[in-house]
DNA sequence: ATGAAAGCGCTAACAC
DNA sequence: GTGTTAGCGCTTTCAT
């Protein structure tokens, strides 16, 4: 390993000793005449500083750690420019790590950012780490729990969520203005969030008139699994003497497999059944898919901004879905 | 900030050295007895030990880093999945960072990994940061640029591409034998991997006596310039004579654009015209899509491999591209 | 405005 | 097998 240019040799190079190198790198009071020599020597040995030994003294590093569970969900796009923006602008960076929806990855990762002394941490549903991240933000990391809201935090930890019941309540409505009446849901889990989704759906197909059945939702996880839901849901309609006319998903992670469940079985949407399903996607206009969005991008920027901002106190934050209506629920007729 | 707990406490906790818990934690030789009572001390203190302070002694951290261009092309998820297994293995980890296929964030990403002093630096395409991925090979962090090939790579340069003219061989060869013979393209940029792409096409198309003609590509980044795009290669063809049966994207990136540009006219995929991509993504089987995939995780593996194992000379390798044959190019008669 | 020196938390020789 | 000591590269008092 070849020895890396220190601060020391910029400062023997410009002549100069190492607390005023690092004093000209940092912005402190220096002649301008020494500022230059000393700019000269970091150009001509092409110093890049060690943020390791840098983190070292400050006790903490200036990087913004981000643990995702599953980046190949479009949502998380979004939340990552949204932080990633609010880190630039706060002479902060983002790193991204992904767990791959293991509880085990998750644990490596996050224990990772604590050793790394992240400044701050964002995490996904945190739920494998809850311990960690307590223990962290009463470290001085301030924790950002996205899509959980996390019980009785202490303060430094916050957490974002999407109000999942209104999610699911613009969901029935929806639904209901578009004159639909047996809805069948797949949802993935059994996280508060899904299962929030589907109760405030419920209240509110209730509302309508439209009670929806315990056995008219099922929870799956694979391909596999939502297919055989579907084919499960369906059948059941139709047991009940009432043939299904919607299905929902609750998850955007599970978009294509559902939407493939039903074409697959040669059922048009929307002439047969209409679907709607979570979290907006670039092929969604492309297909006409009717989702509930969720303010990714506003969800990173705040994110970010708490860890940047440090509120004293635990700050729980709750996001507003929005009905992004397309054409795969078939027409809507607002005065139903 | 509150004062965490170091070695130190550790090692009066345990009545022990300093060095004696390095020792333990490390995997050093120690009395079992020590050992107990160290773990304990580690546990009863919540002990995580700063890694920022690690590298500083080794001079390099344990991270692997990724600077991605376009983390929402479907491509990285499992260039990131095989990075990410084989850092696992190697007591590593795996850093990701976000361009938004700006040069300026490039380059301040490449810089923050440089500043960490990664293990290591994976960059797709790194068009703007060659002079330093080059001058950090040179300090001893081996670099991976993926999509592009380097020009005289340094030791410890190494350079992952996909065989571009062999992809548009591919394509041409099932855009033949599906029977078309007026083929249109889509191109991103000009950076090589595109050109290649269109140039192989080109000559394999030839090849079968039907030449590609300069006006026949266009480039396009937005998904309005797609949009204008497709019309002007449409008109041309009629203009030609020669309407066109077929279009090309050269990128997995505007597989939508080109999509929704395709069927916003009322054009049948691939009844009036058929559509073939490059990359692999979710929706494609559903969609029934052709493409020309790339072998992603295995790319991600091959990076991070190079990144641990540190051959002594600069490493190119080129993988092969695969034929994912669906439905958007009609009917494939091999002996045609 | 600048330098000398102490120290951040940890590891690695070197003694014992 | 364990402790002592000397740094790793940097920032920051404290003098000057």
């Amino acid at each position: 390993m070849v020895r890396r240019t220190t601060i020391g040799d910029v400062a023997a190079d410009a002549g100069v000793s190492t607390a005023t190198v690092s004093r000209v790198l940092n912005g402190g009071a220096v002649t301008e005449a020494t500022a230059t020599r000393v700019w000269d020597a970091v150009a001509r040995l092409e110093y890049t500083p060690n943020a390791l030994t840098k983190g070292v003294f400050a006790g903490r590093s200036s990087t913004i750690g981000i643990v995702i569970r599953d980046l190949s969900s479009p949502f998380y796009l979004d939340l990552i420019r949204g932080a990633d923006e609010v880190a630039a602008a706060n002479d902060s960076h983002v790193m991204l790590a992904n767990t791959f929806r293991r509880a085990d990855r998750e644990i490596v990762q996050v224990r990772t950012m604590d050793e790394q002394r992240v400044r701050g941490l964002i995490v996904t549903t945190g739920e494998a780490t809850d311990d960690r991240t307590r223990r962290m933000a009463g470290n001085g990391t301030p924790c950002v729990i996205i899509a959980r809201s996390v019980p009785d935090p202490p303060p430094g930890m916050h957490s974002i969520t999407l109000d999942d019941i209104e999610a699911g309540r613009l969901m029935a409505v929806h639904l209901a203005g578009c004159g639909r009446s047996s809805v069948g849901v797949v949802a993935s889990g059994r996280r508060t969030s899904q299962r929030k989704r589907t109760a405030g759906l419920r209240q509110a197909l209730t509302d309508w008139g439209l009670p929806l059945p315990e056995d008219a939702v099922m929870t799956a996880e694979t391909e596999d699994e939502v297919n055989a839901a579907v084919g499960t849901l369906l059948t059941r309609g139709r047991d009940r003497g009432k043939p299904l006319d919607a299905i929902v998903c609750t998850t955007g992670r599970l978009t294509v497999a559902v939407h493939t469940a039903l074409t697959t079985r040669g059922i048009a949407v929307p002439g047969d059944i209409a679907f709607i399903t979570m979290d907006d996607f670039p092929w969604a206009t492309a297909l006409g898919i009717t989702v509930v969005a969720q303010p990714s991008y506003q969800m990173g920027r705040t994110a970010a901004g708490l860890v940047v901002d440090q509120p004293g106190g635990p700050v729980e934050l709750v996001f507003a879905p929005t009905l992004v209506a397309r054409t795969s629920c078939g027409e809507h007729h607002p005065s139903t």
